[in-house]
DNA sequence: CGAGCGATTGAAAAGACTCAACCACCGTGG
DNA sequence: CCACGGTGGTTGAGTCTTTTCAATCGCTCG
C-alpha cells in the first residue's frame, strides 16, 4: 500500500492535496512547493515534533494519520486533534513565534511532506489565497476547540466517548477505527479502564462491534443520540 | 469612573489600543479607523453577539470586561475566554466564514467600540502588521485552549480552581476578583456549589479572602503549587 | 421593610478513577 | 513447532471526587 522508500512524491500528483489548504495552487506555484519541499515515509509511533522544541517547518500529510497531544503535569498524553491524509500540521507553530505546545506522533506507517518555516512563510506571503485559506483555518479550529473544551467540562465520559466514535469514523472514512486503547482513552479524556468498560456497554446496546483493536460503528444515529445528552 | 453616554472615544487618544492588535498603527491607519468605528457604553451583562448568529464586525474593549463563553446541551455555559481592556473580540469569526459559534457578554459596565466587518478586513488587507498580528493571536489562542482542554480532560476541580483563580487575578490585574458564583464556576468547569465548597477550603488554607462576592488572593505561590499537581 | 436572587450548606447518590490481577495476542528464540 | 516474555487489553473491587437536590441564609434593590 505505502510507498516505504524516501521517494519524492509529486506535489502535482498528490491526490491529499485536493481538500488541503494548498488546494488553490496552481502552475507554478506547485512547482515552488514541489521542488521546496522534501519527503520521508515515517513508521507508526514517530514523532513528527515535540513540545517546547523549536519549529522549523510544516509537515504535510501524503498519506497515514498523525495525532497532536499535549501532556498533562504527570505526563498524560491528551489527544487535541487526529489529522489525516491531506492536513498539514504544524502551521500555528510558524505565526506564534513560540516554542511547540503540543506534539505530533504518527499513529500509523505514513508518508509525510516536509516545507522549511522560511519557504512556508514565503509562499503564505506571495500567495493571498494560501493565506486567506490559513486564516480560515485558524479561525475554524479555534471554534472547535471551544466547543471541545465545552463538551469536556459538561459532558460525562460515556456522551464524550459516543461523541469521539462518531468523529473518529468521519477521520477513518470508511475503514474501521483503529487506536489503541490508550490513545482513545487520551483522546476522551479518560482513564484506559473506563473506557473499556464504556465501550463494553456500546457493543452490548449494538452501538459498535469490535474486531480485535478495531472498532466498527453500528449505529451512528444511536452513538449521536448518547453524545447528545 | 465610566463615560457612560456614547460619545465617541478618540482611538488616537485610546490607552487600550497600547497593547491591543492596532497597537502598531499609526497616522493615517488610526484616523481611518477612528472614522469607520461606533462606540457604545454597555451595562453590566449585556451581549455583544450570540451563538449562531451573523458576525457583522468586531468589538474593541476600550473599557470593561467581557465574558466568551459557549453553551453545553442544557444551555449550561462553559466561559472559554475573559477579554479586557485592550482586547479585539470576535475577529475569529470574520475569517471562517461561519456564523458565531459562541457568545460574548458584559461583565460590567463596559465602553466597547465597533468595526464593521468590511471596515476591519479592508484594514487587515492593507495593512500587513495587522494582519501578521492577527495570525499571530490566532495561533497564539490555538496553543492555549490546547492546554485548556489538557487541563479540563486531566486536573480535578481543585487544581483547576487554583489555576483560575491565577488567571483571573492576571486579567483583574491589581483589583479583586469580580464574578459572580456561577460565571466563576462555569469559567472553571463544574457546578457552582462544588465550586462555592473549595473556595472555602481555600478560605480555610488561607490561600485566599473573600469580601462578599469579590475574592482577594492572599498567596499566589500558593495556589500555583496547588493548581501545578 | 420585603421580595428575590445569589450564595451557602447538608446529605445522599452517581460517576469516574485507582490499583491489582488476569487474559490474550504476537513476535522471538530455542 | 512450541515455550517464553512482553505489551496491550480486560475485569473486579473499593475509594474518592464531584454532582445533584433540597433547604436555608443573606445581601441588595425597589
Amino acid at each position: 500500500m505505502l510507498d516505504k522508500s524516501h521517494r519524492h512524491i509529486a506535489c502535482e500528483n498528490c491526490k491529499s492535496r485536493d481538500n488541503s489548504l494548498f488546494a488553490s495552487f496552481c502552475g507554478s506555484d506547485v512547482n515552488i512547493l514541489n521542488s521546496t519541499k522534501s519527503c520521508a515515509f515515517y513508521k507508526k509511533s514517530q514523532p513528527l515534533f515535540v513540545e517546547n522544541s523549536v519549529p522549523r517547518g510544516v509537515y504535510c500529510i501524503n498519506e497515514g494519520k498523525v495525532k497532536i497531544f499535549g501532556r498533562g503535569e504527570e505526563g498524560k498524553e491528551q489527544i487535541i486533534h487526529l489529522a489525516a491524509a491531506g492536513e498539514i500540521v504544524g502551521f500555528r507553530a510558524m505565526f506564534s513565534g513560540e516554542t511547540y505546545k503540543v506534539s505530533a506522533t504518527t499513529l500509523e506507517e505514513s508518508n509525510i511532506c516536509f516545507i522549511a518555516k522560511n519557504d512556508f512563510l514565503d509562499l503564505v506571503d506571495s500567495n493571498p489565497n494560501l493565506r486567506n485559506g490559513i486564516m480560515k483555518e485558524l479561525s475554524i479550529e479555534l471554534a472547535e476547540r471551544a466547543t471541545f473544551i465545552t463538551n469536556m467540562a459538561q459532558k460525562s465520559v460515556r456522551e464524550r466517548l459516543a461523541s469521539s466514535l462518531v468523529i473518529l469514523n468521519d477521520i477513518y472514512s470508511g475503514e474501521m477505527i483503529n487506536l489503541s486503547r490508550e490513545d482513545l482513552a487520551n483522546f476522551v479524556g479518560t482513564a484506559t479502564e473506563t473506557l473499556i468498560r464504556l465501550l463494553k456497554d456500546f457493543k452490548e446496546e449494538e452501538l459498535i462491534r469490535t474486531h480485535a483493536r478495531r472498532i466498527e460503528i453500528l449505529n451512528k444515529e444511536g452513538l449521536l443520540k448518547v453524545a447528545g445528552a
